[in-house]
This record gives structure tokens, sequence and C-alpha cells, in this order.
DNA sequence: ACCTAGTTCGATATGGCGAC
DNA sequence: GTCGCCATATCGAACTAGGT
């Protein structure tokens, strides 16, 4: 108990305690992410959508999101925020604690036992999906010294979740990875492979995955285009290597899921990265 | 002349809805 | 679980603007 390696990390301002997920929660959580703000920093950032479901575990002080479901946003502690096809804000007064868990779609499906698509474009109370254990258990969070004792308490959470959760249709773990494999795959086609109609391949995706499916190839080619351009690839480059048209094409795609342009995205510290 | 950044527009693929 | 209807989103194509 507790002797499991936790790797600390300065991330320049944070602190970043990384371990392990049980191998069984692996497929579908790659790490534990514990961090840590030591300076009382206000902080405001652009959210961006990601491949993955994130749940913050806040055991610092209450921090503001707008997403795009709720643009107006309010105040949360801990949370789970669904997948989004747009961007939001993060809002935080500093001094923040807490742990990042980046979850696949299908993963928290089975982990959080609601539909996906009741989580698309919102953030909700983490004891709102999980019920009135999930606040016992951030109490408890926050009580345990170490990291590592930490991160045991939640694989234990979740493996009896994982044990008991709802299991996604084999299509629709098969529509996903075939999107993974390739995002600009028609849904025509996915559907052909698996076996479905079209539209009933859609209606199960939606549910179990949050998004459609098209709308998720969108969002999985954008993440790689963000990817190639944080690693310094030019507009025209990055659009061609993600399937894009064009670098207009790109572009248009920056605008509509990022609220900005590639050029003020990457210029600014703009972006939440999930940790 | 060439490159990068960004806009506009039309054909058609896609998604939401509801009947079956 | 499928299909028809149809509004809308998507994306291929052709642009403009600005910098070197």
């Amino acid at each position: 108990m507790g002797d499991r390696p936790v790797e600390f990390d300065d991330q320049g301002g944070w602190w970043l305690a990384r371990g392990r997920p049980h191998p069984a929660l692996r497929p579908f959580l790659r790490s534990y992410d514990g961090y840590w703000e030591p300076a009382v920093v206000p902080t405001r950032m652009r959210t961006l959508p990601t491949r993955a479901t994130v749940v913050l575990i806040n055991l610092g002080p209450p921090l503001y999101l707008e997403v795009p479901g709720d643009v107006r946003g309010r105040e949360y502690g801990s949370f789970v925020a669904g997948m989004h096809d747009g961007h939001g804000m993060y809002v935080s007064p500093g001094g923040q604690r807490g742990i990042q868990l980046d979850v696949t779609p299908l993963g928290a499906y089975t982990l959080f036992g609601v539909p996906m698509s009741h989580l698309t474009n919102v953030a909700v109370e983490w004891s709102g999906v999980l019920g009135r254990g999930a606040d016992a258990l951030v109490e408890r969070l926050g009580n345990t010294p170490s990291w590592g004792e930490r991160f045991d308490v939640l694989d234990r959470f979740l493996l009896r979740r994982l044990e008991t959760g709802p299991v996604p249709d084999p299509e629709v773990a098969r529509a996903w990875r075939l999107l993974n494999a390739d995002f600009t795959v028609s849904v025509a086609d996915i559907a052909a492979d698996v076996g479905w109609s079209r539209r009933h391949l859609t209606h199960r995706f939606r549910e179990q995955a949050g998004l459609p499916p098209k709308v998720m190839g969108r969002v999985l080619r954008f993440r790689r285009a963000v990817e190639l351009l944080t690693g310094g690839a030019g507009l025209a480059d990055a659009a061609s290597a993600c399937g894009y048209y064009d670098q207009a094409h790109l572009n248009r795609e920056f605008r509509a899921l990022s609220g900005c342009t590639p050029t003020e995205l990457l210029g600014g510290q703009l972006e939440l990265q999930p940790l």
C-alpha cells in the first residue's frame, strides 16, 4: 500500500505527481495525474476539445468553468467534463490541488454508468455523476497523506465501478478503433464494417461515446493537428498530414473548434492541455 | 515569384427526428 | 433496428491579403 512508483515533475508553477493505474484500468486511463500549485496565481485558460473525458477531483479551492453547453459558466468543485466539440474557459483563483483523470469516452461510459450523451459539451459535479459515495471519496483522498496511497484509493474505487458498469456495444468499440486509426473514414463505411445502419450506429455511438462519429472524427483530427503544430509543423504540412483539404480548411476547423485561428492559438498560452 | 494566413461559396454527406 | 425526409454541416475549390 502506498509503495507504488510515483513520478514527480516540475511543470513550471505546477507540480505533477504521476502514477500508473491498475492494469485493468489502463485501457481507459493512461495515468493518475496529481497536481498542486505552490503559489497562489490566478489563471485563465482556454479549454479545447480533447480525445478524453476529463475528471477533475478537486482537493483545493473551487474553480470557475465555462463549457460549450453553458457559455455563462459557473463554479465547480470536483467535476466530470464530457466530450466537447467546442471551446470553453477555465478560471482558477490559484492554489489548486487535485487529481486529473483523462478517461477514454467508452471507459467513461463504463466507469460512470451514465449515457455519455448526457455529458456532451457540459461539466457535471462529480457527485452528480457518481452519487453520494463520490463526496466521501474526495474527502478520503484529501485526508490521505501520500500520492501513492491516493492512487491506491482511486484504483479500488474505479475497479469496483469497472466490474458493475455497462459495457459498450462491440460495434461501438470497433467504430471507436476505426475512427482512431483513420479519422477521415466516412460514417457509411464504419456502419458497413460493423454491420449496422448509418442511423443506428450514429445513435448508439453518440449515446456511448458522447459525440456522433463524424464529430468525434473531427475532434480526433483537430487534436492530431494541434500535436503537429505544437511540435513545430507548418500550417500547410499539418493540414496535409491530417487529411485537411488545404490550409484554409484547417484554419476553418480551428476557428470552429477552438474559437481562434491556429496562429492565435499557438501564439498565446491559451490552451489547457490535459496534464 | 513565392509563401503563409485567412475568406467565400456550392455540391453533397451527415445528423436529428419520427414513422414503421 | 431500419428507413425517409430534409435542414445543416462539411469539405473541395477558388479566391484575397500580406509578407519577403
